[in-house]
DNA sequence: CGCGCGATTGAGTAATTTCAAATCTAGTGG
DNA sequence: CCACTAGATTTGAAATTACTCAATCGCGCG
């Protein structure tokens, strides 16, 4: 699973054996089974995390008890309550496996740490914000400018694997609308 | 309108003289009339836009010719077609000002440029855009969390400033939902 | 076989859109 | 000061879309 990260983090910036090294010294790996909470709505400490294996969703719950998928998360994908690792409050959101799930993680004074004495990891973490912020936006952009059954066929069109992985009220919670409206569509 | 941009990068990162007349002379400084597009959709070479004065409506033009409002920005904020500018293709929206604007912009070669020498600069972009991501997967959140009403107050409650300058229409454009439904709303 | 979970279907209700018309408002010229 | 106009907003009514609640269906697994 180490080699996955260093493969991942390579795709963007070039690493010696001791730049990865200390990289790897400041992540620590766990596993999870389908179902698991990696971490939880309230929970402190908030971390972040690399995929090496599995799936996850990061979920925000309503006062009426209902999961709102704010995203969905696989191999090779980083994935955090965001707001509360950036600024380390206590998380609103909670990460679940939906999946037996591998992960390799890194504290908030770690990863500070690492750009401290790395800055090309600030350049390798600057890309995933961009490309996070313009995924977002694009996202945005989609739920302005097309109906639910648009919406739904370009989520089975971009993420074809996950779609098979997935039931499809997860899918409902992820687009915004109700199951039954999901299951209406005529594709 | 330099001492702007020095002061507004300041609160991140701290610059002395030499360093802010080097990061001074990578931007340039353009004013626009209401009315004007800053850049439209098919431009090539996007730019970065940091705002010193004015209003700016970043749109997407759906094939029905409506526009679909991505994000306002004002003074003191960042905008531009993020995905055109960090990849150097073609924009896909449109940049538009509600109101006399002033800008300094930079160019790709120069951002390019100005991390490379001035790395704590890219510590700047860096915390620029994991804000931008963190807004962006909240709005997201609110689209799926909350009804048009809910929205509408929360949009009024966040920018109240920017609800006084804008058009009801465009607040609409924003929230994805039509004129009149918006204006149907009982607060 | 029967349980449990996910998916589908039906029926009534609520929210939103669309198209059209009416109203309001700020700025202009007489 | 008033009439006029353009743009913005509001209102009305019918059609569409989505939601809710309830019941049914389908299927893998012990």
């Amino acid at each position: 699973m180490s080699k996955t990260l260093r493969t991942h983090i390579e795709k963007i910036v070039n690493l010696t054996d001791q730049e990865f090294d200390f990289i790897n010294s400041l992540f620590a790996q766990k596993s999870y089974k389908k179902g698991q909470y990696i971490f939880q709505e309230g929970d402190n400490f908030a971390k972040h995390y690399f995929i090496g294996k599995g799936l996850l969703k990061l979920v925000f719950m309503d006062n009426d008890m209902y999961e709102h998928i704010v995203g969905f998360a696989m191999e090779d994908w980083w994935e955090s309550d965001f707001e509360a690792f950036y600024t380390q409050q206590k998380t609103t959101m909670s990460l679940i496996c939906l999946e037996n799930t591998d992960v390799s993680y890194i504290t908030y004074e770690n990863y500070i740490k690492l750009c401290n004495e790395l800055p090309k990891m600030e350049r390798f973490f600057l890309e995933k914000a961009y490309y996070g912020f313009i995924a977002a936006q694009k996202r945005i952009l989609f739920t302005l400018t097309s109906n639910t059954k648009e919406r739904y066929q370009q989520l089975l069109k971009r993420y074809p694997t996950l779609v098979q992985r997935v039931p499809k009220s997860q899918l409902a919670a992820y687009l915004g609308v109700s199951r039954e409206t999901l299951s209406r569509l005529a594709l």
